[in-house]
DNA sequence: TAGTATTGTAGTCAAATTAACTATAAGTTA
DNA sequence: TAACTTATAGTTAATTTGACTACAATACTA
């Protein structure tokens, strides 16, 4: 079969004018118009990472309609034409939670031809680290609904949204050793502690309390803010907070922050 | 401005349907079609390093045909409609340097709006390392000519090419310092000293061969093949190869190769 | 064939780092 | 005040690192 001509009919939705192509063309053998639906776009998907009682958590909306009506996935959405793709996922995210400025990282792009079910649609993951402290969850746009879920508790999720979902977490268990961007899921705030059982969360192991604020210390990545916790039922401890500088020194010349 | 119908024309060149689109659309308060070029198409660079004589080496070819016919840039090319991205890489790496089953990675998505001048196109970098003894430098498909670069003697590429370039050299500086994928750059068999001279190339530090020879044994990761290299005018070392069992084991658990 | 140059390989040693601990201080709650 | 929880300081042996020295093996060259 040769072809002539394409030509492609976008239907629009809810001004997503990217939801979906007909493709028609000319079969030049037999002369007939073949159409076909046709998927050709690139999205967005975050995968959202919060930290909560000493557990990691991601969260996930319930679509409201289309094809995954009622089903959870990784919020996500399509690209403007006139806005880089790292604008986008900052867009994006700033409509489905409320907040900019945050830890946001490209993880890779997700091709399966087969991954999106009404036709070819290329994904670019990204993921992101929030304090939770700083924003309310609500569920905005073309989501029902929106919800924190501990890792533990995701269950099946749309498309191929639980392998991304796998994938970054494969990956941000790498990066938390090659940069400290784990104090981007912890409160401005906080104590060694808290800060001790991000990484034994994240990283699945068990530390040594008086060798990981040695280490830490030494790196000389925290402000000690002279303040102590409030309202504990225990011994008060330290606060302290992440020096950006330092934090940039650090990454510019790559460092290793093996547990 | 509001939209009813889209309507996409595609141009075809050389069977590469994604090449370009003809946007038309309706004006609703004018009335009147406007018709505008658009792009909205994902395709893939490569950036492929090699080593010879202490050196790192890209590999760019020259484009035979189109806007950037003559001038030098990144192999790359379209995805087809019924392969992954994965499949999309590895296809074009074959096409343009007869090589399949090498170290193949994706970098990530590059997506200025801007970066490729007739619309929006955007593009997912890979990265390769290959040894090059395995294989012939021989311009194919719409190049008109394959060269090897030292590093250092890379000039202006077309569109982003020097900003993807620049960003995986960074990356490939940092992930040779996480998994010992460097060894891909080697021949099959090699010395110790052909190794350290990679490492000291790729990171631009001064290694001491004593220490690095300590180091990189204790790591099990190489496999002495009890030969000596041959005709060298100066005492012949022995020749590793490298045991892809224990790089499985160690990239599994993470592993650090700082030097 | 002796000497020189080059690269490979082994070993030394002090300094720094790590891992596994113990001990104690500072709070809270009952 | 006692019991309990958590924070923080310190000890120690084992390991790893970095900066070396020394010497072995080989090839070239005078």
């Amino acid at each position: 079969m040769t072809y002539r001509n394409y030509f492609v009919y976008m239907q629009i939705e809810n001004n997503r004018t990217q939801t979906m192509m007909v493709k028609k063309f000319i079969d030049e053998e037999s002369g007939k118009v073949i159409e076909e639906k046709v998927m050709n776009a690139i999205t967005i998907d975050c995968v959202i990472f919060g930290f909560d009682e000493g557990k990691l958590e991601v969260l996930l909306i319930e679509h409201a309609e289309g094809i995954s009506k009622g089903k959870w996935g990784l919020p996500g959405g399509w690209i403007k034409e006139d806005e880089s793709i790292d604008e986008a996922a900052n867009r994006l995210l700033r409509e489905l939670t409320g907040i900019s400025n945050l830890y946001l990282e490209q993880l890779k792009a997700f091709g399966d031809p087969k991954r999106f079910p009404l036709g070819r649609v290329i994904t670019i993951g990204y993921y992101a680290l929030i304090k939770k402290e700083d924003y309310d969850v609500k569920a905005g746009f073309t989501a029902s609904d929106a919800k924190w879920y501990k890792m533990d508790d995701v269950k099946h999720l749309i498309y191929d949204h639980n392998e991304i979902l796998n994938y970054s977490l494969k990956h941000l268990r790498n990066r938390v050793r090659q940069a400290p961007i784990g104090f981007n899921l912890l409160p401005e705030k906080f104590t060694l502690l808290q800060l001790m059982q991000l990484y034994q969360e994240i990283l699945n192991v068990e530390l040594d309390k008086p060798n990981f604020r040695r280490k830490i210390l030494k790196m000389k990545l925290l402000a000690d803010l002279k303040e102590k916790e409030q309202n504990v039922s225990h011994r008060a401890a330290k606060l302290y907070k992440f020096d950006p500088d330092i934090y940039k020194k650090l990454t510019e010349k790559g460092f290793n922050f093996e547990m």
